[in-house]
Order: C-alpha cells, then structure tokens, then sequence
DNA sequence: GAGGGGACGTTACAGACCGTTACACGTTTG
DNA sequence: CAAACGTGTAACGGTCTGTAACGTCCCCTC
C-alpha cells in the first residue's frame, strides 16, 4: 500500500495540466489532476493525495485563498505555480501556508526538485479535506436535501431546521470529519469571520444538537473538541435516485 | 529549554553576512557567520545549528559542493543563496541536498519566509507508515477512532477520554516507538512549544495512565525516560472494517 | 552512606472554556 | 400592528486543564 506519492495538479489551463501530468507519471508519481477549486476539494477526498501543485492564477478563484483554505483544514504540502515574480507575492504565498513556489514559465526539472525537496521534508499524517457532493446527501441515516433546503430523520419524518441550523449542518456535511473552528463555521454560513469572539455558533451548536442528536448531553454526531471548534463524525455519502 | 533557532550564514562578503545577521537577528533568531567552508565546519561543531544559509559561490570554494559534503555527514537544513538564476543551477542546487534556493538580490522579507517554512517542516516528526491510514488504529487490544474521538477498551468499554488526554494519546498513536520529549509532545498537541519548561503534560500523562494502564504506578503502555520524554511502547495496526 | 539536587508523580486549586437558560432585538406573518 | 419566530448577547454553572507546591525516587558527590 506504500507506493509512489500521489500529486495533485490544480490548474485551469488543460494544456499546462496534461503535461505536468505527463511529466510527473514518467517520472514515476501517481497524478490526480484538477481544474478549479471544487474538482480540486473532490480529488483531494477520493485519494490519498501527498503534495498539491496549485495554480496561482485561475478565473474566477483565487489560488491563494484554496491554498490558504486548504492550509486551515489539512497540513497537505503545497507548491504554489504562478506567472507573478514579485518579491511580495513569493512572501505572500509562502504566509499562506505553502511550502514552496514556482515562476511560469518554468523548467520542470525544477518543479520536480522541488517536489522532490518538499516531500523530503513532509512526513505528516494526510487529513481528508471536504466532500462536496451532489444535491441529497446521507449520513448516519438523515437524508439532507441541499437544494430543498430539509432533513429526513432516519425513521423518515421531516425535521424542522432554522435556516442558522441549516447552514451549520451543511458546513458540517460539506466538512466530515475535520474539526472546525467557530471562525471556520462562521465563515462557511455567514461568510464572516468573528471580529471579537463571539459566542454565537455556540448557541447555533446547542439548537441544531437538540434536533438531530439522540442524547444531546452526549452527542454522537457532532462533537466538541476543547480549544478548537467542532468536528461532525459520520461518513457522508451521495443519494442517487 | 527551547530557544529561539539557530542560523549559521556562510558568505564570503562581509558586508552581506552583517546584513542578514542584522535582519535576522532583529527577528528573534540567533545568528552565526563563517566567511568559507573551513569557518562553517568549526560553527557547526561550536553550536547548535538549526539551519544553514549558504552562498553558491565563493572564491576558491564552490557552495554546492560544499552543500553536498554537508549533506553526507549531517541532515541540518540548507538554503542555497545565488546569484545565478538559471534553471540548472536551481535544479542541481536541490539536487546536491539544499532544501530550498534563494537568488540574490533577495527581498530579506522572503528569506525570512522560506526559513520558516523550511524550520516548519524541518521539525516535523516523521510519521509511522502504520498510523498513517486509517481512522481507527488498533494498540495492545484497545481500539482508537480518530474522527469520533473516541477509545474503547480491550474488554469493548468505550473509555471516557477528556480533549486532552485524547490529543495527546493521538500523538503517542503517531509517533509509537520513538522518545518524545515534553517539547514534542506539546507541539504535537497543542501546536505550541513551550517557551519556559513546563510541567502540564506530566499534569496529562498522569490522567491519561490513570484511564489507561493497567497499573499507573507501574505504566507498561507509555514509559517514562527520565532526561528525556515519554514512549509508548505497543506495536500500532490500522483497523479495517 | 549521608547529603543534595534534579526529575518526575501527584494533589489542590484557580481560571478558562463550553453548554445552557433567559431575554432582548429584529424580522416575518397574519 | 400584534404575535410568532429566529438569532445573538449576557450570565450562570459545570467540566477541563495548567500552575503551584510538595513528596519521592534516582543519581551524583563527597
């Protein structure tokens, strides 16, 4: 099960993307490869991903923020790819969490060296980054209903969510099994971030447990991990039908 | 206990040298200067180095191959610093060991980047194939769920484990066989080096043995090392179902 | 072998963190 | 406009955790 590490392309440009991957598998990497933020999240759950390359540059997103994204709920080593040489954005991109950086146009002599480098140095636990699936979801028995905005109880009867509710449970389904922090969850419903601390989700937390936990003094689902935040525990699986 | 890091810089041009000791040292780190090879060799001898910054290009010597003798005989980290800017030299410059590459002129605000991030993954624990996987691991009977932060017993009770005490067997789990030293164990933990020396994880070790050894007063999971940390000593198999 | 010092285990306790109730405020609904 | 509803704030109380302090054990020295 030790084979080779698994590389993930991120890049918009298809052309740039096949022979990354073209030029790493014949070097001897397994590659996933992935066109924007969303595809990038979907690989990054199906496989064992060891290290990103992750376009800078792409319409519509912004490489920095995935690669700061990305940072928050997995250590997953990341080489940022861009055509910007200024000095600030090398900095900027190294804060954000990446572990190193390449200029377009580049040599891939050079990406594969600092591939090499970077995977030197990362020998830490791969955490699952979030699945985002399609309209219903299941977990642990509820059906969750994006588009329609509501939850079916195991034994099949629609549950009452307030839309706060509703949008804490689907930060949570969208993020199984990584623990979140109130600031994470604020900005995934509210799209905010908590100026001063802010006790809010707390509340949230207690409400959207009496609804969906069996015993909510010791709730299964979610639970509460001291000095971080949250972590929602089930697997999530996508409804077909 | 743990101090700030120590930067050797080795450039044959005084005037570079007292610069970046300057800068460095204005940002917490301690600094040492060698002007060639043989001065490098006696500081790496007189203190403890945690990083090595090095010129490529020295009169009489040569910075790479100085770079890969370094390498042979010690794993301290490198970071290459050039003029030339040609792709080769990168590439081979990373090849012969360096962790990273920085061309003159530099903007200093990006060495300090690429010092940090390169000191980041330089003190990362490597991670033990087996603990790598799976949610659950398996340890001396005892079943350990990762995501739902949960233990059972080997008699199949669920054991009641408070944030902490699950955090830090978490980081005993990963890291089985190997020392770890207080220090570790609180970056391990708590994401944090102690600054001062400090006793909390005796505080949590001592809870943790209480639900877990068999007979606290004579531990057979997690041993004691005097001057040195804590091991846990059982063999760690992933779980499958 | 006595003495001393350092390292570790442990108890007691104060403060931080979190779940929860009560309530106030704003928004929607009839 | 009143009533119902949703949501954030304040405040209380329980649980968890780090700090201080003390005791014990081990090793070193003399």
């Amino acid at each position: 099960m030790n084979s080779s590490p698994h590389i993930l392309v991120v890049d918009d440009d298809r052309e740039i993307r096949d022979l990354i991957t073209r030029f790493l598998k014949k070097n001897g990497y397994r590659v996933e490869s992935a066109a924007n933020g969303r595809e990038m999240q979907a690989a990054l759950v199906a496989a064992n991903i060891d290290l990103v390359v992750l376009d800078r540059v792409m319409p519509g997103e912004d490489g920095l923020e995935l690669c700061r994204n990305l940072r928050k709920e997995s250590r997953v080593p990341i080489i940022l790819l861009t055509l910007l040489g200024s000095d600030t954005d090398r900095v900027v991109g190294l804060e954000m969490g990446a572990d190193d950086y390449v200029t377009k146009p580049f040599n891939p002599q050079e990406l594969l060296a600092r591939i090499k480098a970077v995977l030197r140095r990362a020998n830490e636990l791969p955490v699952k980054a979030s699945a985002r699936a399609g309209r219903r979801v299941r977990f642990a028995g509820w059906v969750l209903d994006r588009v329609a905005r509501d939850l079916t109880s195991p034994e099949g009867a629609l549950t009452e969510l307030t839309d706060g509710e509703f949008d804490l449970l689907v930060a949570f389904v969208e993020h199984p099994q990584i623990a979140l922090t109130r600031d994470q969850l604020l900005d995934l419903t509210r799209g905010r971030s908590a100026i001063a601390f802010d006790r809010s989700i707390d509340m949230q937390m207690t409400r959207l447990r009496r609804k969906i936990e069996r015993d909510p003094d010791q709730p299964e689902l979610i639970k509460t991990i001291r000095n971080k935040g949250y972590i929602f525990t089930p697997d999530v699986t996508p409804v077909e039908d």
